[in-house]
DNA sequence: TTCTCGAGCAAGCAC
DNA sequence: TGCTCGAGAA
């Protein structure tokens, strides 16, 4: 027998050893997940197949890179694999590859040019503004609402009338017109070479169901491993499944109780379903917990048997553990009180030598950590962020993108428009004009970006021309050059015009550096922005300011975000009903479950303590009420039952009362009260 | 046509 | 709190 399976148990045993078409691997929170997943990996190279030939999907880079140096070390143990990897990925990464290579064969310009969501929303913001002849006085959803609408479509496979119903009620009178913008949209989408994350699904899907194209992209593994299947939609599980039929044999890993992605067209009856889909499918269960003491798991456990359909695993802990902390909550007076009492504790646990990095504070929504991160910098005490504003959603490095993608595909309008508008002298008017003058160019294909960036020249403003200008000389001679060589020379392109453009330039300058790294990597120059598109890093800290490695630092991080990873100290903060769940999930039952299943993901996340807190009052800020307030009430998810395997307590606020959540009034109603009332007699405390 | 400034408003999770 | 949109001045 191989070491490494010596270290498992039974049933991770099993899954590992298994030999067939297709396995899924049913595996709680804690139950060894990752650790099966690389020692099925390792397992199959040491039987001797070849790295190359097993493709490992994940949700996320962090997760494939994880998995792929695990497995490679378990099989380097046999001395029989050399240290070479696996070809693994996020769905969406392998796509774009996939894509890239056969792109020819797909009618996809080899040249496209990948567009994020706020590409995408934009693009579709501007063809539903020119379809728009006469003034609506209707005013429609916002770009990003079209934009989910949109990909709500394509993905879940329904009708623009459903998905708007789902999404944005109050437009289901222009179902006819969305669809229309829809249409525009994938048209404009074709002649201009651009490509979203929907269309690398669906390209990747038409790809893997041609017969000819789909047996020479199959015939190149022997196994795929998908992790969290729970988080497949129908694109993703028609992507399987095709590759089943063509003798890929699969193995599907996930855990129903933590689908936590609903709202991008993803649901766990594809997991639960499964052996519908798969012949021969063979299941295993993980049951075993080695995570976390059993005081967490029978809160997890209580919160799971309350739910009315699905979690039907009962996590039990493999730590027999006497003295193991209850989990706590902490009922706060307000945010301040909050955010005081996690420093604290934090500063109190890292005494007792745990490590910063070894202690997390999760919570629903990126900016729920806002005033924590304050507090955080002012005390000195280090962080990183996962999830939240992305180091590539800001303005400087969209604009130095726009530029790489420009150099290699000139056509590209919308990183057109967004350079242009950059100009001194230039607005939107302006910069639609050229734009659409270079859509109109007969020769559109033809063209280097260089002869564009000339045409470009001439219809600009005299004042615009020298920023313009060393852009110009940038792309004009980049051709021939080194990826690495081209990225530097447009950085130092842009520099002048974005000092011009921002005042904090000094700062975001800075940034842009990574970008440049980047390149070093890529085969081209829009591959630069794939990659931080496709392969995001997680924490805007690992480029922004690379903390110093031997550094310490608290980690942060949205529920989401913290999927998959484990902590000795976890605190879920801001748990009061409206936030967990959020009120904008309360429309549908479906909606109330996925954030049950979100908290029992953030419950899960820890090893040793577990402190879930909330400020009984916060601010919020309705137009006019900028003192405005509301009482919170604990998350309904703290129900009677929950509340006796947990201790309570409180602070800067009266005796802690266990209160009982499980509110079926909506906080809006004690809000909407409290808001009369400051309204009539001022704000109690100022 | 661009730019500036103030009023009004909106809301998340992510590849 | 931070952004988008509209009005008005350059």
């Amino acid at each position: 027998m191989f070491a490494f399976l010596e270290d498992l148990n039974d049933q991770q045993r099993e899954a590992v050893t298994y030999d067939g078409p297709a396995l899924r691997v049913l595996a709680g929170p804690g139950t060894g997940k990752t650790t099966t997943l690389s020692a099925r990996t390792a397992h199959l190279l040491t039987l001797g197949v070849s790295p190359e030939r097993v493709l490992l999907l994940t949700f996320s880079r962090r997760a494939a890179r994880v998995m792929m140096a695990r497995s490679r070390q378990m099989a380097a143990v046999e001395r029989r694999v050399r240290g070479q990897s696996v070809t693994g990925g996020t769905f969406h990464a392998i796509a774009h590859h996939a894509i890239r290579h056969y792109a020819v064969n797909l009618g996809v310009s080899p040249d496209f040019s990948l567009l994020d969501q706020a590409d995408a929303a934009d693009v579709l913001d501007l063809v539903r503004a020119e379809r728009r002849t006469t003034k609506s006085v209707r005013r429609g959803a916002s770009k990003a609402t079209l934009a989910s609408i949109y990909s709500r479509s394509v993905n879940m496979s329904q009708s623009v009338q459903q998905s708007i119903a789902e999404v944005a009620p109050w437009c289901s009178d222009d179902a006819e017109e969305y669809s229309a913008v829809f249409r525009a949209y994938v048209t404009r989408k074709r002649t201009l070479a651009l490509l979203d994350f929907d269309d690398l699904l669906l390209y990747w899907r038409a790809l893997v169901r041609d017969d000819q194209l789909g047996a020479r992209f199959a015939s190149g593994f022997d196994h795929v491993l998908i992790d969290e299947y729970q988080d497949v939609n129908a694109t993703q599980v028609d992507i399987a499944t095709a590759l089943a039929q063509r003798e890929c044999s699969l193995t599907l890993v996930g855990d129903d109780a933590q689908a936590i992605y609903g709202f991008r067209g993803s649901s766990p009856r594809y997991l639960i379903e499964a052996d519908a889909s798969f012949v021969g499918l063979r299941t295993v269960t993980l049951e075993t917990n080695y995570r976390s003491t059993q005081e967490i798991l029978n809160v997890a456990n209580q919160l799971a048997r309350e739910a009315p359909v699905g979690f039907s695993a009962i996590l039990t802990s493999h730590q027999p553990d006497a003295g193991a902390r209850p989990v706590h909550v902490v009922q706060c007076g307000d945010e301040d009180s909050q955010t005081a009492y996690v420093c604290d504790q934090v500063l109190e646990n890292l005494e007792h030598g745990v490590r910063l990095q070894d202690q997390a504070v999760i919570f629903r929504t990126s900016h729920h950590s806002a005033h924590l991160e304050l507090e955080l910098t002012r005390r000195r005490i280090p962080y990183v962020k996962y999830g939240g504003l992305r180091y590539l959603e800001a303005a400087h490095v969209k604009d130095l993108l726009a530029l790489y993608r420009i150099a290699d595909n000139g056509r590209d309008s919308p990183a057109w428009f967004r350079l242009l508008r950059l100009l001194p002298g230039v607005g939107p008017v302006t910069a639609r004009r050229i734009v659409d003058s270079l859509e109109m160019d007969a020769q559109l294909e033809s063209r280097t970006p260089a002869d564009r960036a000339a045409m470009v020249r001439d219809l600009l403003p005299e004042g615009a021309r020298r920023f313009f200008d060393p852009l110009l000389e940038g792309l004009a001679n980049a051709t021939g050059d080194t990826v690495p060589l081209r990225a530097d020379r447009l950085r130092s392109a842009i520099e002048p015009l974005l000092c011009a453009v921002y005042e904090d330039a000094d700062v975001r300058l800075v940034d842009l550096d990574a970008l440049v790294n980047a390149a070093s990597q890529c085969a081209r120059l829009s591959d630069v922005s794939s990659l931080f598109v496709l392969e995001p890093t997680t924490s805007t800290g690992d480029l922004a300011d690379d903390p110093s490695i031997d550094e310490d630092w608290l980690v942060l991080s949205t529920i989401h975000s913290a999927k998959g990873l484990e902590f000795h100290s976890v605190f879920v903060i801001h748990a009061a009903d409206g936030n967990i769940p959020s009120d904008m999930a309360l429309s549908s039952d479906e909606g109330l479950e996925e954030e049950r299943r979100l908290l029992y993901v953030a419950l899960t996340r820890a090893r040793r303590q577990l402190t879930v807190t909330f400020p009984l009052r916060f601010h919020h800020k309705p137009p006019k009420h900028p003192d405005a307030h509301s009482w919170a009430l604990p998350s309904r998810f703290l129900t009677p039952a929950v509340c006796e395997l947990v201790t309570w307590s409180s602070v800067g606020c009266e005796e802690a009362t266990p209160y009982v959540g499980g509110a079926a009034t909506p906080s809006a109603i004690t809000s909407s009260v409290e808001l009369l009332l400051t309204e009539l007699f001022g704000s109690a405390t100022s």
